[in-house]
DNA sequence: CATACTTGTGGAATCGGTTCCATGGAATCG
DNA sequence: CGATTCCATGGAACCGATTCCACAAGTATG
């Protein structure tokens, strides 16, 4: 069962193979008779163009690779179909690359990219530069998305990491709050940095108590944000609200304190990060701090394409916004400030 | 920026570009001098053997598609993880394909994946035989995992759809509970029906009520299982217990009975489907119908194997089994049954 | 009416690898 | 020692599309 070529379709319709080609590319010097005959030969034989053939020929490969930490976190899932449907718009197809937390899968993931010849690739890149060396030059277009790399000038769109925190530090201390735990993010990451940076620098401005050991530095992962709950949890002052960097520490955090029998609510605050669907299920339901994942999808897609066709787009970085909800609730109404 | 090629390699090391390609490909008939120069010279060019060209001449690429309906659905990227984990170690790339919940998408990406001459198939079928027409008339090999078709010969990994179902309404009706709500999937999916059929047998078997109106029709998406929750709530007998054919469903049911104030585990027991993270995190946690999702992603990509080197493997049933937890508490503790 | 410009077409080259086949030299055998 | 086998190698064909180029026929222009 061989599969249907080109020449089986110039054949059956009695052209050329250059005739028939110019036909399914629409090219435009094609006389009526050819089109008819060619279609019909197409349909009948079951055509479907061999796209490695053709994008050997041509230099594009209409695909582009998507590199995430882990599809698992409901946060990438998101961005992952945010994006692929934006793609698909440009007739691009997506090539998921799973970087499963791992330097090394992320570099083997770069190759197989690379060896693919996509045409652009969007990525959350994990490690520093010198991780990322061989994407960066390779000469191929990349954008990254969500976090960004110092000492490169790779367009990026990524949230706004300080008016989000900003806003949930204000909110609770506004609430009383006085000792705030906050669980980190890994600080090899912009984001995890410039989260710490907007927390401290939160904390200070209202004036809430700033010791460090109301901070626990995490790695985006649920397990360290249930270490984190544990840790802040057990300090002889043990704080009254907790914040966390990332949509997976806040389960992990969240487990925790479910775990201890300490209310979420009313016997602590809590606001996580990212609206994830879970998270309105929770009773209360959670105060968070919220992104738009789909917007920042479809603009990563847009500004890629910018690149591919030759421009160089400004990075540009997405409002955050805190969504108050039962778990961080006045303190009138049962919480002990 | 032109890229490197087979050629320029050959050059660089002053070998035949078949020289070349054989030591590439790890041919026995090369000679230690060859080997180390053409080592040589890859390392010095950078060269990245052109993927497209190389399946061109080979027949096969390497590659395998995944056909989804959501990767947003939790238990979909559990299932995209791991095949694509397991596809890793037998040195197959996945390229996923997200049909949103829509069989023109699906469809569309069927297309995509053929033209991509993909060395096989696995998944997750939308709609009926019709739909997949073009993919199963391809002679590509398929493997079907979640979702089966009848009709076809397509061998498949599913779960075990009704012990799970019997063993939660045992459980339920061994607590004392007499209305036991279901929210069904939709009936053009065999996981659908046999979930049905399982509670109706199982509900027959402990003599409990099997009214109708106990029973709603949903399609697997959270919407559904909000509006089937709704629904059965306002039921003039309403039910005591819910039960929810797929995790979506859950997450909208739950969603709707903490929007009212009926109590997940007080005011009422629930017990969900798959065990997904963010259910651990309820307060109290869920009771819920497991099964083994990386045992089935790894299983599928061992079978499309097997089927790929022309086997033709037996479909496997997985178990499924009830974990029970505090959403469906003793009666005595507190359960109004 | 001769020249120039379109228009549709087919032959052939091309993309970057892999693989068949022929060849020459070394090793093995009777 | 001659015949056979083995090994490493390079030339050339090939995978299936696209595209350059040349050409023939038809149309417009001076």
């Amino acid at each position: 069962m061989r599969a249907v070529t080109i020449k089986d379709v110039a054949q059956a319709a009695g052209v050329s193979k250059a005739t028939a080609s110019r036909v399914l590319s629409g090219h435009p010097a094609t006389s009526p008779e050819a089109r008819k005959a060619v279609g019909a030969a197409v349909e009948h034989l079951g055509f479907r163009p061999n796209a490695q053939a053709r994008s050997l020929r041509k230099t594009r490969t209409q695909t582009i690779g998507l590199l995430l930490p882990d599809v698992r976190n409901p946060f990438f899932a998101d961005l992952a179909h945010a994006v692929e449907q934006r793609a698909r718009d440009f007739g691009y197809l997506t090539l998921f690359g799973n970087a499963n937390e791992s330097v090394e899968q992320q570099d083997r993931y770069i190759e197989v990219m690379l060896s693919q010849r996509v045409d652009g690739v969007i990525a959350a890149p994990q490690g520093d530069e010198e991780n990322l060396a061989n994407l960066l030059g390779s000469g191929v277009p990349v954008v990254f998305v969500d976090r960004v790399l110092d000492n490169t000038d790779v367009p990026s769109v990524s949230p706004d990491n300080v008016t989000g925190i900003q806003e949930a530090v204000r909110h609770l201390a506004s609430q009383g709050h006085r000792r705030i735990g906050y669980i980190a993010g890994p600080q090899s990451s912009s984001t995890g940095r410039e989260r710490l940076t907007a927390y401290r620098e939160a904390i200070a401005g209202t004036g809430a108590d700033d010791a460090e050991e109301l901070i626990f530095f995490g790695d985006f992962q649920a397990a360290s944000g249930a270490a984190g709950a544990r840790t802040l949890l057990e300090l002889a002052d043990p704080p009254t609200a907790l914040l966390a960097a990332d949509s997976l520490m806040s389960i992990g955090a969240i487990a925790v304190c479910n775990q201890r029998g300490v209310a979420i609510g009313s016997g602590i605050s809590f606001v996580g990060y990212d609206d994830i669907e879970a998270f309105t299920l929770l009773n209360p339901a959670l105060t968070v701090i919220a992104h738009d994942v789909d917007a920042m999808g479809r603009i990563a897609v847009e500004m890629l394409t910018s690149v591919i066709a030759g421009g160089s787009p400004a990075s540009r970085v997405l409002p955050s916004r805190l969504i108050v909800r039962g778990s961080t609730p006045e303190p009138s109404r049962g919480q002990h400030p």
